[in-house]
RNA sequence: GGGCUGGUAGCUCAGUUAGGGAGAGCGUCCGGCUUUUAACCGGACGGUCGGGGGUUCGAAUCCCUCCCAGCCCGCCA
């Protein structure tokens, strides 16, 4: 899905969008002034229109009605699936959420639609692919010279890896993708560009560009050096192996035809082979290069706006607003850069391995954390740390008490108070968070009731909470347990429910013994807190010694956490038989 | 080499729109919770705002320059 076929670009995004006037505080403001700096754009403040606001999505829309954009408003965004789809992703398709809520609140109707770049020929082999599943799957695991005879064509014109229905390479990933959108509950409206060939949607396109080649000509020369006169703007692909060329003997422009000779396609430094056909193909069996595709999208879809990462804001932006307004003859949409975020302290590249899915990622944290993270400022490269995801959900909870006014801050608060009822389906004043930790902290024992207790002992819940937020909050829990596995942290502790096997000295005996007779008396967890310091000064056993031996019987560890209150909220016979280690 | 973007506390980040107090959370340390044991509460420590120069009564913020990182400047997307 990412634009470019490195797959390392994190972020990437295919597309982007112009705009007309300037977002510059200076630029003039008609509506066909220049070009819109992509980078002035989405930096919140006023945008050069007096206007402050605490989100920059706000500014957007503001640059975006400016133009006066007839409904619906059209969003685009846009991705070339050619491989796992994952959270780089995200940033293209929630900057462009973002923006269609604004706009929908301001009364706009808004479609926000993504090109899935699958006419793009498939230019190297991903070393990592995933089944509909979502497993991940290695190169060497599936039929890889299989895959490897279909380099140079569109990802749809290649069968589907795993066979497991979807009609090709391309629709497999797209359709995982619109998946993951779904799972952040970001309807997007997927559209295939090889089906908007298929269907004619880019005939006057191609037309329009092929009558007028000087013009295209001359206007990309400005941008690509290898421009000149046997350039010819169009890939038609061979109806013999399927394969893309740019080797064009001929137009015939009233015809609506091209002839070609399968030449190959030169990828990533080498080159692809083709297999020397000579034919005849029609408008529709092939594709525009990418910096004209580009502008005609914008053309034949209408897009008003179009984020797009910062691969694209020195290339292919100028060039596709050039071409759109002296080609097409049309405005480009407004353009917004973002940019990338680091993974783990590190940039996002599949190839390397430093990516996670979205699939993944909503096993640790809930929807509306994740939106969070991009409802921030999209000029700054955050980290995402996938074993600090603990930090970013206290920052949500923060946030969210910000929005409740349950906490101020006098710089957050404002995009609180204005972003937050974006970032969650519906804001409930009656939500319980668990403290994320302490919720890792429940998950050391798998009983719902004791969760629900310690939870109301330490205040979270009370008689007035509601059921379903009570069943939220504990959601909660099971995405905290699963963090504290997958990275073996210091919370990944589990109550044994066998007796560890230990020996302890008789002083240490004597104490456990004692304890466990308080314990039967009933007592509740702070006073069983209490005792554990109590005994071990009266049998003469270093403190931190008694609560080894306790963390020892009841985790099989050295350490844990606080002793007494968790006890108190176990199963009173169990506590008591298995401080006396009788099972 | 040229262009664009970023560089603020140990970490993650606000603040730069419109020049005037250097901030938050987390971590650390100290303390509290009849109690050294990770959850809760309080406090403290912590920064040449990447470096240097300039404009200004006053600069994280404006200007110049340098350093570092990412991206673009071939093709492709």
């Amino acid at each position: 899905m990412s634009a470019d076929d490195s797959d390392d670009a994190p972020g990437d995004a295919d597309d982007a969008s112009g705009g007309a006037d300037g977002a510059d505080a200076d630029a003039e403001t008609d509506a066909d002034a220049g070009t819109i700096d992509p980078h002035a754009v989405g930096r919140g403040g006023d945008g050069g229109d007096g206007e402050y606001h605490a989100f920059w999505a706000d500014e957007v829309a503001d640059e975006i009605e400016a133009r006066d954009p007839d409904d619906p408003v059209v969003i685009k965004g846009g991705v070339s699936p050619s491989g796992i789809p994952h959270l780089g992703h995200f940033n293209e398709i929630l900057r462009g959420y973002f923006v269609a809520e604004v706009l929908r609140e301001r009364g706009h109707a808004v479609r926000q639609v993504f090109t899935s770049d699958d006419r793009d020929a498939l230019r190297k082999l991903p070393r990592t692919l995933a089944d509909a599943d979502w497993n991940l799957v290695g190169l060497g695991d599936i039929d890889a010279s299989a895959l490897g005879e279909n380099l140079g064509k569109p990802y749809t014109d290649i069968p589907d890896p795993f066979g497991d229905g979807h009609p090709s390479y391309g629709h497999h990933f797209a359709a995982l993708l619109r998946e993951s959108a779904e799972l952040v509950g970001v309807p997007i409206e997927m559209l295939s560009n090889t089906d908007l060939y298929a269907d004619g949607t880019f005939d006057d396109a191609v037309e329009h560009v092929l009558r007028n080649a000087d013009t295209a000509r001359e206007v990309l020369s400005g941008y690509q050096a290898g421009v000149d006169e046997s350039y010819v703007p169009f890939m038609p692909q061979c109806s013999e192996c399927g394969m893309l060329t740019q080797d064009v003997t001929g137009v015939n422009v009233d015809a609506h035809t091209v002839d070609y000779r399968c030449s190959g396609l030169d990828a990533g430094g080498r080159h692809i082979e083709g297999c020397g056909h000579e034919g005849t193909a029609t408008f529709r069996e092939g594709k525009l290069p990418w910096r004209f595709e580009w502008p005609a999208q914008w053309d034949a879809l209408g897009v008003d706006f179009e984020p797009f990462g910062k691969d694209h804001a020195e290339g292919s932006w100028p060039s596709g607003d050039d071409v759109a307004r002296n080609v097409f003859g049309v405005d480009p949409p407004v353009p917004m850069v973002y940019e990338w975020f680091t993974l783990n302290g590190e940039a996002l590249s599949s190839s390397e391995g430093n990516v996670v899915t979205v699939r993944e990622v909503l096993d640790l944290i809930e929807p509306e954390v994740l939106r969070y993270f991009f409802v921030r400022n999209p000029k700054k490269a955050k980290d995402f740390d996938v074993e600090r995801v603990d930090q970013l959900v206290d920052e949500f909870d923060r946030f969210e008490r910000l929005y409740f006014g349950e906490d101020t801050d006098e710089t957050l608060g404002p995009l609180a108070e204005r972003a937050y009822p974006f970032v969650v389906d519906e804001p409930r004043a009656d939500r319980v968070r668990l403290p994320y930790t302490f919720a890792a902290v429940l998950g050391m024992v798998d009983d719902r009731e004791f969760r629900v207790k310690m939870a109301r002992d330490e205040g979270h819940f009370d008689e007035t909470t509601p059921e379903w937020a009570i069943e939220d909050a504990l959601g909660r829990v099971e995405r905290a347990r699963r963090w504290a596995e997958r990275f073996d942290n210091e919370y990944n502790y589990r109550l044994q429910t066998d007796l560890p096997a230990h020996e302890f000295d008789d002083a240490t005996r004597t104490a456990l013994d004692d304890l466990a007779g308080f314990v039967a008396e009933g007592h509740d967890g702070e006073a069983i807190q209490g005792e554990v310091y109590e005994t071990a000064r009266r049998r003469d056993v270093e403190v931190s010694a008694l609560f080894e031996a306790g963390y020892r019987l009841f985790f099989d560890e050295t350490q844990g956490p606080r002793l007494g209150e968790f006890l108190g909220e176990l199963e009173r016979d169990f506590v008591v038989r298995r401080l006396r280690r009788e099972g």
